[in-house]
RNA sequence: GACCCGCUAGCUCAGCCGGUAGAGCAUUUGACUUUUAAUCAAAGGGUCAGGCGUUCAAGUCGCCUGCGGGUCACCA
């Protein structure tokens, strides 16, 4: 017993050892319920006082929920007790009840969960609540809740007591509700449109798909490591091959890289592929996408974000990378074709041009970061990302220095990157080949060969569309969320050491 | 990784130039049968994040460590 309880904990343990010296359990039994807080303000909610007096009688409704307040005032007493979908008054009277039930309620604590039956009424105040006539504990609360006024502020509590912070706070609550409703819309309008949910390994034996560090962990039974995949898709591509034709996966990816107001190590994307498309269509898919969810679940596609207001409205621009670039310095990379006269634009610019920035591409990509990405409010889908910054997408057939490839920005921030997809099996392998090469130069984040993907190919994939969203920060948009963790239910953190 | 800020009762916060640790909510006891941040009266509750140092004396000054928040850098 190293526990040191606190003089609140070890009254609230002695009335839970009362109640079961009562014959009551202090950790109860099921409790059928006839409404929710909700429920029953809805059916509820419009009756006047006046109603309640003239009907001949009152339906019976049972309740359940946590204290949350209490104003007891000796012979009767006011509660709220809460459930998912919100707060209800309950009145409680020694009349109503008997001495027994009521003296139950009176020492009941804020946090217990308790079981009510009675009637609708309407307070003098002209709250509607419910008038007790059975009043049943259900759960004993042994540890305190934070103060009723303030509730829980402490942001790095908020993130290890998450369960203490869907309690105290309607906002954490409203979030994390509305990041599942997010998802579910995003299913439902893919479902809607034909595509498949596939659900594809986790465990990978084979680093591919992107460019990331990845967790290693390790198989007994086969005696082998297997990565923790850090992106889904070579093996939707496979299912492109074998002929499912539009696919998606909606899931966990792992990144064994920092973590910031942006990144957790684990967080959830969506990547999809549509045989035949290209990146025009992903485009239009995105864009309806991600319109249709702001309109189920948030009813609007104007937002606000931080200090910034959005707009989702439909017909988001679509700029290529090196005209954005022009709208801010003038400069035309399209008429560049000598790497030393963009470096030295470069450096009339105060950019750092480092030794691996050895194309005019990389120059290209210096200026967009520096000049551009900011400077994006409204979503746009920037496309037209230069070759060297974009091993692993196909070619753009009229201009070879540009790739079929966008991202959409909106606030400065990258929520999808899309390809048409590379489906040429000499041209990948050559690419594994030099990934390896990188790799042998101490890049641990480059991809490994992958030989039964290239044999994939070898049996000839479609002309593909796919894109990855970032549903984590698609969630933080749409819920004005400054932080990744306000919309993970249990975000990564470090140890505390006790 | 660098810098800045924070850590005091279960919770939210005060604590000045170093001199016996404070409030509100919550808790306990008492009063109160339509209150709503209920009210009134009294009481209990602290390893001041952890450690080292300076000092007659440290919540307070200095250094180290831990965790969190922010800014920047790096990365996708």
């Amino acid at each position: 017993m190293e526990n040191k309880w606190t003089e609140q904990e070890i009254i609230r343990r002695d009335k839970a050892a009362e109640l079961s010296q009562k014959g009551i359990d202090p950790y109860g039994q099921r409790f059928d319920r006839t409404h929710n807080t909700e429920t029953f303000k809805r059916e509820f909610g419009s009756l006047t006082p006046a109603d309640l007096e003239s009907a001949p009688s009152l339906p019976l409704v049972r309740v359940a929920g946590r204290i949350m307040t209490k104003r007891s005032k000796g012979k009767a007493g006011f509660a709220h007790i809460q459930d998912q979908f919100g707060q209800i008054q309950i009145y409680v009277k020694f009349d109503n009840i008997g001495e027994e039930a009521y003296s139950l309620f009176d020492k009941g604590d804020l946090g217990d969960i308790v079981g009510v039956e009675g009637t609708p009424m309407i307070t003098h105040s002209g709250e509607l609540s419910i008038r007790v006539t059975k009043y049943i504990h259900l759960v004993k609360a042994l540890r305190p809740l934070p103060e009723k006024f303030h509730g829980l502020t402490d942001v790095e509590e908020r993130y290890r007591r998450r369960y203490v912070d869907l309690i105290m706070n309607e906002d954490s609550k409203k979030t994390l509700i509305l990041r599942s409703k997010i998802i579910a819309s995003m299913r439902n309008y893919l479902n809607g449109k034909g595509y498949l949910e596939v659900e594809t390994p986790i465990l990978h034996p084979i680093l591919g798909g992107a460019n990331a560090r990845p967790f290693i962990t390790h198989h007994n039974a086969l005696d082998m490591p297997f990565y923790l995949r850090i992106a889904p898709e070579l093996y939707l591509k496979r299912l492109i091959v074998g002929g499912l034709d539009c696919v998606y996966e909606i899931g966990r990816l792992f990144r064994n890289e920092g973590m910031d107001v942006k990144h957790n190590p684990e967080f959830t994307t969506i990547e999809l592929y549509l045989a035949y498309s290209d990146l025009e269509g992903m485009m239009d898919l995105c864009e309806d996408l991600i319109v249709s969810i702001a309109e189920e679940t948030l009813k609007t596609t104007q937002l606000q974000y931080g200090e910034k207001a959005i707009s989702l409205a439909k017909g988001w621009r679509r700029a290529h990378m090196v005209d954005l670039i022009r709208e801010q310095t003038g400069i035309d990379f399209f008429q560049i074709h000598d790497y030393e006269a963009a470096k030295q634009l470069a450096l009339e610019h105060h950019l750092r041009v480092e030794p691996q920035h050895f194309g005019i591409g990389h120059i290209v990509n210096l200026f967009f970061e520096a000049y551009c990405e900011e400077k994006i409010i409204q979503p746009t889908f920037v496309y037209g990302h230069p070759i060297e910054i974009s091993p692993l997408t196909k070619k753009d057939p009229k201009d070879s220095r540009f790739t079929q490839r966008f991202e959409l920005f909106i606030d400065g921030r990258e929520y999808a990157n899309a390809y048409t997809e590379l489906n040429d099996p000499i041209d990948q392998r050559e690419r594994f080949e030099n990934q390896l090469k990188e790799k042998a130069l101490g890049n641990d984040e480059a991809n490994e060969m992958d030989n039964d993907f290239v044999e994939s190919l070898e049996y000839g994939m479609p002309p593909t569309g796919g894109i990855g969203i970032g549903i984590d920060r698609l969630v933080m948009l749409l819920t004005n969320s400054p932080s990744i963790r306000d919309v993970l239910l249990f975000p990564h953190m470090k140890p505390r050491n006790r």
